[in-house]
DNA sequence: AGTGACGATGTGACCGTGCACATACGAGGA
DNA sequence: TCCTCGTATGTGCACGGTCACATCGTCACT
């Protein structure tokens, strides 16, 4: 029966150096994977360690070495179901390097908002920071502020330099635009993300390489903002034109509205216009009709971009990624004009 | 010009305690919002925190107060949308309160891993945790093991007792299923998630409390894993047997799979078969037929998890919340027999 | 035998805060 | 006038690790 009263403090690296019969710093040197402990010593102190259930205090770790062993997440997604995934892919990565993960969701997205963020996760003295900040301004707040700590920015960039990472949207959407291309289609316009997310800018321009390399007509693209409403109501706009016979939609959300939009409008996806969607929402493939869309991978999205941020904050060589790639997966939405 | 090569140590309380004039222990009350300290004293401190662009280090003082003023989440959920949803809650609720949050998603359920997780959110010190871990199991490991850190789980239980929360899946589950009776339905099955969710066994005891009650007929549930593609399959299972009328589907995305498998099979929704989900993800207003489902505000439930958890933190009087209310979106994919 | 290098371990300082206690000063009551 | 009390501020230590340096023994080489 022990006293009650005294505050049950957490075993310290000193208690159990007493108990080990060692220093303090011998045990330290365990805990560090020194290698000039004799093994004999190590398994006393590892004993001690046991029977206290010593854990080393991360707090005192990260103020003498000044390094949390912890990793920063800025996030300016609303929700979307890709940077979401992503960060399924960045927790499980960083997780299993040791790290953990501080997340941090930013609704809007002026400098001060983003600077801010920054300087939250910068206090928390996190050793790294990934950034899903997928519009352009966000982009360049970024590139503009010189911030210390390493950071990875995902699906900002077409290319990857180094600190930015996403997958080949240019070259997923063209693959998608030559699919309507290949069924016949001629007339195709495109829904495209908010002005502002550089994703929408790939995949816009994708679109606008595929039809010009056909020598096809380009229609001015339609500004959405990601939701199934806006695809619902951008559908129910275009049935008054029928100056087309397939879309290319940015994103799958805002497909599935557009096929609302069309339904009841009276017109028939596929028979009267084909539709393709991006991103492969895991509902994609069970709705009526089915829908096409291009297929990337969103975890392992996330992993790499922990790969690269390690790799800047231990100082080893940064592995070159390519652009990652995308999948077209046809179904029943796009169908031979 | 400065010198490159002297280190940038970040300045400490005692850098503007000097400039300011004073000791660092006023400096440290005059962060800490101490009643005694004179305006000017406290002035001239602020003006030196400013000049000085000091910023507390929060490692030491976590390891002083052995308070990190960071709260843990743990979630063992895939990705489900609702769970996902309530983070983003919980999240803005805690920086709006002045707390970070710490991530930690866990693929297994087994005890062993729930308990590996907990104590690595107990080594970063985190101050509570939300637990968004809906099995039955983890929900037991959690009750059994005792965690001197406060902590809140959510959607676990369907009451709220102090310690866990959820909206009323029993409720909702009910309306929906009395919602298909209204229309005329009299031999009802229910696609269910899998046995060791909560949330699972909640909505199937609405379902069967609606049954009971109205007198009818029940069906022994379908075990799901709350995947579009187990609907699927379930649809062209079912399409062999006619002896139903309505389905009251676990979650959305298996609905819509399972409208899908239906399609597939010959069957028409609504006209042969009557489905309704749950959840009300964002595409469900846009499927084709739309899906009647049932609503419910996860981020909501995640702002109250972070009330609570933080009362229980601060040692104030837990507020006691009622279950949340879901509501029932009607839709074309019901309607009368 | 002397010397240097290396392995194994210990000693003390230090990281940047907050806390307990000490101190200085002015106001008010006996 | 002296003592008490409250306000405003300073002093030193503790928190739990790591780091730089010191110590000591062993072994190889000259």
């Amino acid at each position: 029966m022990s006293t009650a009263s005294e505050r049950a403090r957490m075993p310290s690296i000193r208690d159990v150096a007493r108990l080990a019969g060692v220093s303090h710093q011998t045990v330290s040197r365990v805990l560090n994977d020194h290698p000039s402990i004799r093994p004999e010593t190590k398994a006393k102190v590892l004993d001690a360690i046991a029977v206290l259930d010593y854990r080393p205090n991360l707090a005192a770790r990260a103020l003498v070495t000044s390094k949390s062993n912890m990793l920063g997440i800025l996030a300016a997604t609303v929700g979307e179901f890709g940077p979401t995934s992503s960060i399924v892919g960045i927790e499980d990565a960083a997780r299993e390097e040791g790290y953990s993960v501080s997340t941090l969701n930013l609704s809007a997205t002026t400098p001060e908002a983003i600077g801010s963020a920054l300087r939250q996760l910068a206090r928390e003295q996190v050793d790294g920071i990934v950034v899903l900040a997928p519009q352009v301004r966000a982009f360049h707040v970024l590139r503009g502020m010189a911030v210390e700590i390493p950071f990875v920015s995902l699906q900002t960039a077409s290319g990857s330099d180094g600190v930015s990472l996403s997958a080949d949207q240019v070259a997923g959407a063209r693959t998608a635009t030559e699919h309507l291309i290949g069924l016949g289609h001629s007339d195709i316009i495109h829904i495209a993300g908010p002005q502002d997310w550089i994703e929408a800018e790939s995949r816009m321009r994708g679109y606008l390489d595929a039809l010009r390399e056909a020598d096809l007509p380009t229609f001015p693209p339609i500004r959405g903002d990601w939701t199934a409403d806006f695809g619902y109501f951008a559908g129910q706009e275009l049935a008054r034109r029928r100056d087309f016979t397939a879309v290319f939609v940015a994103n799958d959300q805002m497909a599935i509205g557009l096929m609302h939009g069309f339904r009841d409008a009276g017109i028939r996806v596929p028979e009267d216009v084909s539709v393709v969607g991006f991103d492969d929402i895991p509902v994609a493939a069970h709705v009526a009709p089915t829908l096409s869309t291009v297929h990337q991978d969103f975890p392992e999205l996330g992993r790499r971009a922990v790969r690269l941020l390690l790799a800047q904050i231990r100082g080893e060589q940064v592995p070159q990624f390519g652009p990652l790639q995308t999948t077209l997966r046809t179904r029943e939405s796009s169908a031979p004009r």
